[in-house]
RNA sequence: GCCGGGAUGCCCGAGCGGUCAAAGGGAGCAGACUGUAAAUCUGCCGGCUUCGCCUUCGGAGGUUCAAAUCCUUCUCCCGGCACCA
């Protein structure tokens, strides 16, 4: 790849880069970056929001730079203060343990495999002595840290801001001054801590990293950015079915920003696609199936048309999709329909079932049903619907 | 430390002795319309095989025939004052 296309490849999509010149002068200098990226560990899913920081860091592996991917196991437990209004919830050891453990293969389905070393915080953090720390303290000062926005407010509004959040980007930039990083990547959000790994690296007599942001992704709500906690986000390992489905639900707004940051089309052929939308070449419902055929291909290849085909299948032509769940039915000749959702978790209650029902959302073999209980012998074999997505096969 | 205000359903927020499972909004779910988009309209939105019953209004006690509503106490938040610097 020569450096001019190298450097779109990387700029693709990016937000901030500080200092703007200087990607450009470490690319020139022909070794290998050392690109750093910090997650987290306080969820069990990367969602396509994280990966659109992990596909950044892709770009870099793609171009032979090292992907330094940095398990946050310690500091998931101290607690980005960012962007929080309040204090956040400590997470137990075990659950960060958990987490980042089913983190680890996730992170595999965006990356290479080389260049890349995966290295977990507590490995260097948890080894700091007291002296240590109050080193790392004295690098920077209050006024500092009060610099940035949601300390400023907290403060200036009397709202409590404990030590240890303070403490937060100091580690994180600590990590960087430990493995030595060139360029630190992360959202948008954590400009402000990326460049504190830039002071900190400095102060300790190291050459200071470049910070690189991606914009941080809406969630299928349209609205928040996408996260586990608001339950808006699509997973890397959700089924095809599913992750196609949840990328046609998203609003049409957000098809610029998802083809930009969640798939590898060319940027010419995004802007292509985009002018035909604008003149009406192009169908926006047309366009959304390729976003999301684009999207299941990259997590799951080769899955992209079969996801679009079993799409259609149930949305298209009302039909049922090829795999759902089964539900075995007990004995009893008289079938109560609240009860059989229930129990199979398609709704939370029977109250919820019953209200379905008389709302006429439920149906049997696409057929809508009245009454509560139905024979067995009527519903072997059959499958019963909770409005347009929820299906259960019943058996004998 | 003192004085005053507050804690209500997933979230915000009314209620201030009975007619309160608790107004209103948001989110969510379902129906119509569609491209599983947006916008709009409609219904539902604690649990229970439900003309009734049960569990909810920060925690624990109490007063009352009756408490989200009154009293006591505890916890936590918010304002003001004081103290410290």
């Amino acid at each position: 790849m020569s450096i001019g296309s190298e450097f779109d490849h990387l700029m693709r999509g990016v937000d901030t880069v500080l200092p703007e010149t200087e990607l450009a002068e470490r690319l020139a200098e022909g070794r290998p970056l050392r690109v750093k990226l910090g997650l987290d560990p306080t969820a069990p899913s990367v969602t396509l929001g994280w990966a659109v920081v992990l596909r950044k860091l892709r770009h870099f592996q793609e171009s032979g730079h090292t992907a330094v991917l940095i398990v946050g196991d310690f500091t998931a437990q101290v607690g980005d203060p960012t962007g929080k209004s309040e204090t956040r919830k400590r997470l137990t050891a075990a659950e960060v343990r958990g987490y980042a453990e089913r983190l680890l293969d996730q992170f595999a389905k965006v990356l290479l495999p080389e260049p890349l070393e995966v290295r977990f915080n507590s490995e260097w953090l948890e080894e700091l002595d007291m002296a240590e720390v109050l080193e790392l303290t004295s690098k920077v000062t209050v006024a500092q840290m009060l610099e940035r926005d949601d300390f400023r407010k907290r403060f200036d509004g009397h709202q409590p801001i404990s030590v240890m959040e303070f403490m937060y980007p100091l580690l994180q930039g600590y990590d960087s001054v430990a493995v030595s990083a060139d360029v630190e990547l992360g959202g948008a959000d954590q400009l402000w801590n990326l460049m504190m790994g830039r002071v900190l690296q400095e102060r300790y007599g190291h050459r200071p990293q470049m910070a690189m942001t991606m914009p941080l992704l809406i969630g299928t709500d349209g609205e928040h950015k996408m996260s586990q906690s608001l339950g808006n986000y699509v997973g890397v390992m959700d089924d095809p079915a599913d992750m196609f489905g949840k990328i046609m639900s998203i609003p049409d707004r957000l098809m610029p920003q998802y083809f930009e940051l969640a798939t590898e089309v060319p940027p010419q052929e995004i802007i292509d696609q985009f002018d035909g939308l604008a003149s009406g070449d192009v169908h926006p419902g047309d366009l959304k199936r390729r976003l999301a055929r684009e999207i299941v291909d990259l997590y799951h290849p080769g899955q992209g048309l079969p996801a679009e085909a079993a799409f259609d299948q149930v949305f298209r032509h009302s039909g049922v999709p090829d795999e759902i769940d089964e539900f075995t039915l007990d004995a009893s000749a008289d079938q109560w329909i609240p009860g059989v959702l229930t129990a199979a978790g398609l709704t939370s209650s029977n109250g919820e079932a019953r209200r379905l029902i008389a709302q006429g959302a439920i149906k049997l073999d696409g057929k809508k049903i009245d009454g509560e209980s139905i024979d067995r012998s009527d519903l072997v074999s059959c499958v019963l619907q909770v409005g347009k997505r929820r299906f259960l096969r019943l058996r004998g």
